[in-house]
DNA sequence: CTTCCTATATATAACCG
DNA sequence: TCGGTTATATATAGGAA
């Protein structure tokens, strides 16, 4: 065509990072920005040993992950309760049994993650909330606090959700192989 | 130097993407890897108007977060809680008064994050879990568990929390201006 | 929505202050 | 531990399948 007289590429442009209007190029740059940052991130993971985790939202509500060793594990942040001293417990590090999960779903449809590490931690996190109207929102608590019989079924809900979402997450949790892209 | 007869650098070379045994040299290219991953990852935010967050932690157990429109309100991710129906709330979409947030701090110092968002949100999250010994852990509950009483201090740690964290999390919050790098 | 191809824009491994 | 410089390895915008 008239626009390659001679070369057979434009080659690359330089672009301005701000919101692409034409909304099928912004498709394609999400498919292929996103393919990149899972990239980066899991480079980042393996070269220097870092925990990285990566979600991301598309416009259309898509969820898309990417965690070493498994994006809750990394997700899971610890914090000492306000207020109360991060008790330096001897810690165990990435371990095999990874028991316990976190969960996510996208409202629409799914989405979802979950997952457990004991690695690092030591305290604990916290948080949550929402401001407006009737919203429902979180907040965490000490495991204790569930009781010994909620506990139970609150992970077995979370592991059926789990499931539903696909067996993404049964990838990351995986030993050693590369770690994968969720779609 | 010998290395350099003429040229004045090696430039780049070429690496295999496997754990960087020299600790210095990993750490170097922690930092500088962590903060193209971030400039990335903000990048396709800005360009798709994606929601991106992204947590890295250190060897070190450091953490690092970056998130548009602020990590948390990625990573709350949504789900009806189990066996609730997402009961599908006309819920306002990304908006301006973010007022409540979410955090996290890393076990041996900070490493924060706080925020709220309505997008898209219908249905509220889940969990978390821990199976091991001592470690304490979350959980999440509907604000209105916490009680009238409690929030508004737990509120106040967690901005307090956020604030030594630094003014990080507030520059997410703002407005259109570019989403900029955590830490 | 993923993939291929080419020409460039970028990210960065080494090195130095 | 951090930045700044340079030469090269990579990521990708366009265009099209």
């Amino acid at each position: 065509m008239a626009h390659l007289l001679g070369r057979t590429s434009m080659g690359r442009q330089r672009i301005e990072i701000r919101r692409i209007d034409n909304k099928e190029r912004r498709q394609v740059t999400f498919t292929k920005r996103r393919g990149g940052l899972f990239k980066k991130a899991s480079e980042l993971a393996l070269l220097t040993g870092a925990s990285v985790a990566v979600v991301v939202f598309s416009e259309a509500n898509h969820t898309y992950a990417f965690g070493h060793l498994s994006v809750d594990a990394v997700l899971r942040s610890y914090a000492p309760v306000p207020g109360e001293a991060a008790a330096a417990a001897p810690v165990p590090v990435h371990g095999e049994d990874v028991d316990l999960h976190w969960l996510r779903i996208a409202a629409d449809e799914i989405g979802a993650q979950v997952a457990a590490e004991q690695a690092r931690m030591r305290g604990v996190a916290a948080q949550i909330v929402q401001a407006k109207a009737g919203r429902r929102f979180w907040w965490e608590a000490d495991v204790d606090a569930l009781g010994e019989a909620q506990l139970p079924e609150f992970v077995k809900a979370l592991k059926k959700l789990r499931d539903n979402v696909g067996r993404h997450v049964n990838a990351l949790l995986a030993p050693q192989p590369p770690p994968l892209l969720l779609q």
